[in-house]
DNA sequence: CAAAAAATGAGGTGCGTACCTCAAAAAATA
DNA sequence: TATTTTTTGAGGTACGCACCTCATTTTTTG
């Protein structure tokens, strides 16, 4: 049988209330007496029952996800995972709220995160650009007792607890070796798309994709980012602009969303079948992309792995608990038509 | 504040012993009542908690994972995941029991299986090649109410509860699509290398690769599966006599393990850099022969993920709750230089 | 050495659920 | 209607732990 906290007492020779106090940092105990249940707990092998534990603690984690309220398909991915562990979540006693933010407004955003104290609010996860509010109203929070980490993209000079997403430089770099060998290793042009480059994630592929195309293949020639700001027109536009422009072009990078409005672009320019095109993010239309053959491969993370990964380091920071390394190590993924999988969403 | 069972009971006008009886399917209940419990439930929106749930039932979860005794880097990978997830499944009331079998002994398999009633064992994750004596062993353990999940490799035609591990076909294209791609489009020739034939794995993936190869890279020419059985030296031998056979050898597909034998022997014949290998498995030899450029591509699935999924699967086989499909599948990993994670084992 | 302070013990309650027993009520059957 | 059978209620105990109070013992301090 696994070891109580009444076989500790009964190891250690001390009393049920002292091995309380020990377990759970209450002063009032001698070191020496501290040393004793110690060893006892290495002796007997003790491992606290955690359920048990946050059953008598009466703990609840609420926990907030604070997205920008943009209609991307990357948003909406990820609200979608969010409802999906809603239900997981509540079987462990967690809650989740989901908070939407107006996104070209530090102060409503800061607003919000002023708010969730009054929330009763335990754990905070925030997709958001990093502004001079934000930081204050992180630091806020963190004095407030309520644990924060950056999600999707980080927020490093706050004071977050941790960034819960994957190396966007990295992401970038394994999407130009892609990229570089799959258009070989003649003299070409790679065309980079961009919704805005004010965010951060999309200057970091930006940089990284860079870095190995300088360093691996020479000959081929990145031309400047084109940015969309999120119009299909201005989309259309600048490809056809760029494709009359710089007839060599044999690939096209796409740094963020917008893989519909991308492959129309390419559709109706008649350029099917003869661009690399390698984008970001596993949305719904870069699924149909990949299948339909109008993109070659999407560099993305697991969004569900993120939200649950997001939300056991929320979950540890509060108990002051260690965080597995490993576990919370989001990979960057390579998605091609042949490792596609399956939608989640169509089967129960 | 979260409904419990006394709310339930209170809402539903019943008493607390009717509601237990209801939400645990014991009999004496009249569907009337029944129906009443259960819209109570949805009326509140109860949900139990599982803590308190397996607390209260004094479960305790023992699962067996029983692997070959091969030494292959991919098994010691598994055990060294089983062992980091043993820790902290303890504190999940769950404890792991890694058991290995003689890996060409299907009898002693069938003994070892056979003796887990006798050891309380609740679930068993299982690895292994699939036999008569096996699918006896499992359809008896099945009968005793122990849950079998197959790893890695799948276990179709027997009565396994579910099949934990990578769809080894997919797998076998995506290695194709990058051989095919990595090469470019001229007339070349792949050299296939495996340990041995005789592993489901090795030949789903073996047809997933000439499925994509056939169809996609018809000027590619794929050499015939050569066998290695584990021997480092006759790797360096049929490598040997295949790159004086076909001269215009241009990559190799590496079926199984045997990456640091693989890259010695290219190292050895002056190959190196002038081959695209593409491997499975990401095994601390690959890791290397990545770092060094020595192999361009690693298909695989996270371990650690396996792992858990099946510790989950296994868990909620036993207390007949449903699986989370999408949480469970696990995905076909692409591992290249640029977005190899973080070695585990180097971080605490 | 006495007084004050610190450490420890004994014991209880509650978290949300499972599972048990026995009596009482309700329904089905003769 | 009387009897048997089925259904329901009331109440208790337990799981492993957190957290509380108050008395008692041990240690420290003056």
């Amino acid at each position: 049988m696994r070891p109580t906290v009444n076989d500790l007492a009964r190891e250690a020779g001390v009393s049920l209330a002292t091995v309380d106090r020990v377990l759970n940092d209450r002063p009032g105990v001698r070191d020496k007496t501290i040393q004793s249940v110690n060893d006892a707990i290495a002796k007997l092998g003790f491992v606290r029952d955690v359920a048990a534990a946050n059953l008598a603690r009466q703990r609840s984690y609420r926990m907030a996800f604070v997205l920008p309220d943009t209609e991307s398909q990357f948003v909406q991915t990820l609200h979608n995972e969010l409802v999906i562990a809603t239900s997981a979540a509540l079987a462990a006693r967690t809650e989740i709220v989901v908070l939407r933010f107006p996104a070209e407004d530090p102060h409503a955003l800061a607003a919000i995160l002023a708010a969730l104290p009054d929330r009763n609010v335990a754990g905070v996860a925030l997709m958001a650009p990093e502004t001079p509010v934000l930081r204050d109203a992180i630091k806020s929070l963190r004095q407030r007792g309520i644990a924060v980490v950056a999600l999707v993209s980080d927020l490093p000079n706050t004071e977050r607890d941790r960034f819960v997403g994957i190396d966007n430089r990295a992401a970038g770099r394994t999407s130009a070796v892609l990229m570089g060998r799959f258009l070989g290793h003649g003299a070409q042009k790679v065309a980079v798309v961009a919704q805005s480059m004010l965010l951060r994630e999309a200057v970091e592929r930006r940089l990284g994709f860079d870095d190995v195309m300088r360093r691996d293949f020479p000959l081929i020639d990145v031309l400047p980012t084109l940015e969309t700001h999120g119009s299909a027109d201005l989309l259309n536009a600048v490809v056809q602009e760029m494709v009359a422009q710089f007839p060599g072009v044999g690939g096209i990078y796409l740094l963020g969303s917008g893989h519909r409005a991308l492959t129309l672009a390419i559709d109706r320019l008649g350029l099917a079948g003869r661009l690399v095109v390698i984008g970001h993010e596993l949305t719904p239309h870069a699924r149909e992309a990949l299948v339909a053959g109008k993109m070659d491969a999407v560099i993305t993370q697991n969004v569900g792995h993120l939200v649950r990964s997001a939300l056991r380091v929320l979950r540890a920071k509060i108990d002051k608990s260690p965080i597995d390394v490993g576990q919370e190590q989001l990979r960057i993924e390579i998605i091609m038509r042949e490792n596609l999988p399956l939608d989640p969403t169509l089967s129960p």
